[in-house]
DNA sequence: ACGAGGATGCTCT
DNA sequence: GAGCATCCTCGTG
């Protein structure tokens, strides 16, 4: 299993976004299962992006760059990890994208399990059914023991990192509107596998 | 099956 | 004080 190196990710968000599908999440952990997702759910975030979490700190007119502020690191190296809080208590990984100085990253947003079905189950209990392990973002994120200890780290390399699994592609894949937003709802952004029973049940925010 | 409401903490106004 | 890239529980059909 050989992870993505920056090259993989120092490319054009939506590129990085749709080709993550059918890839895997891999997160190595002394003494225990190794925990294994196949990607089936993503979303692109740009920097011309209201919903972006750097938007406004690159200036488009004058081509400046704001030293600092939520999401700087947005605009740091491909692969990095950008792991953020949201309403208080879930954590979401991103990975970031495009060449250093541009911003962008994809929030990965739901994944199948293929191993450590044991340790996600654990971390996990409020899960009833085993799609709900890891069909969305945060619930991903605790399956896997993803939280801020993992912000800035490279996902090129274990413990946690990204890597293929099939060639070629097995699956159609599908678009919509991304999910919880409420700005730059009209970029058809988020992509997932049609009919892929992990999918996240969220309704994308240009729907009622 | 589906929808409403609450939990909970950080950032920006 | 509001808003937020969410999830869970408990109602009603």
């Amino acid at each position: 299993m050989t992870s993505f190196s920056a090259d993989y990710f120092a490319r054009p968000t939506v590129a990085v976004a749709q080709d993550l599908l059918g890839t895997v999440l891999v997160h190595t952990e002394a003494g225990r299962e190794r925990q294994v997702g196949r990607i089936v759910e993503t979303e692109a975030y740009t920097q011309d992006d209201p919903a972006f979490h750097g938007w406004g700190l690159y200036d488009e007119a004058t081509g400046t760059l704001q030293q600092e502020g939520r999401g700087i690191e947005l605009f740091g190296a491909p692969g990095t990890a950008y792991v953020y809080l949201i309403y208080g208590m879930h954590w979401l990984l991103n990975v970031v994208t495009e060449p250093e100085g541009t911003g962008g990253a994809v929030l990965i947003r739901a994944v199948e399990p293929l191993e450590g079905d044991g340790v996600m189950h654990q971390r996990r209990s409020a899960a009833r059914r085993r799609q709900d392990l890891t069909n969305g973002p945060g619930k991903l994120t605790e399956a896997f023991g993803i939280d801020d200890a993992f912000h800035g780290t490279m996902l090129t390399e274990p413990p946690l990192f990204f890597a293929a699994l099939e060639e070629p592609r097995s699956f159609d894949m599908a678009t919509s509107s991304r999910i919880g937003i409420s700005k730059g709802v009209e970029r058809p952004w988020r992509f997932f596998i049609d009919g892929h029973p992990y999918v996240s049940p969220a309704t994308p925010s240009d729907q009622a």
